[in-house]
DNA sequence: ATTAATTGGTTTATAATATAAACTACTTTT
DNA sequence: AAAAGTAGTTTATATTATAAACCAATTAAT
């Protein structure tokens, strides 16, 4: 039986990932938002999936506030998309 | 969005679960030859399936050798179904 | 103007999980 | 009878997930 890339077999780390496969940026409080995640869990892990290259994060200020903005890189999206085909034996 | 239910969410349990789904029965061996995992870590996931009532785990003999037959039960097909069911949200 | 609350995070401590390694008990082979 | 193999279980360790505590800045209330 294949392997579950096990950087992407994390429940929130998987909802990251799905949310960002379906637009082109989202922001820390956006994804904090969509997968009903603490701050303090996400934070770790979009820096695991940045130490991985899967996603990008990039800080800045929107006025005086910070924005965390998170993209997918195409390596994350083929990673995602081989997690999901491999998922697939799994679940038929 | 939905929970992945944390007990089916690793990869050696989902992986067992899946083949029972197949199957009427199957054996540690058998089990273990599947799943590729070692004595050690099938033995103690499948007290976990069965101590949530998600698989039945009888011990008996075949001559003199001892055999361990796992089943599935209701309760664990239906937690699979919705397990599987959740993951769609996340996969698309 | 000062305090209090909120926002947007990070760091750190703890609990849960997965896994391998070591062990037990019995059987078969030499 | 010793050695090797089979079928597992127990236990120790590494990894992971998560929450709680914290920090720095902004905004709102007194």
């Amino acid at each position: 039986m294949r392997e579950l890339n096990p950087l992407l077999h994390s429940q929130l780390r998987l909802a990251v990932m799905s949310v960002l496969m379906n637009v082109e940026e989202a922001d820390f409080v956006f994804l904090k938002e969509k997968t009903e995640s603490t701050a303090g869990n996400l934070s770790v892990q979009l820096d695991k999936l940045s130490a991985a290259d899967y996603i990008t994060v990039e800080k800045g200020f929107v006025g005086k506030k910070t924005r965390t903005v998170c993209r997918i890189t195409p390596r994350g999206r083929k990673a995602f998309e081989d997690y999901v085909d491999a998922l697939r034996d799994y679940i038929g």
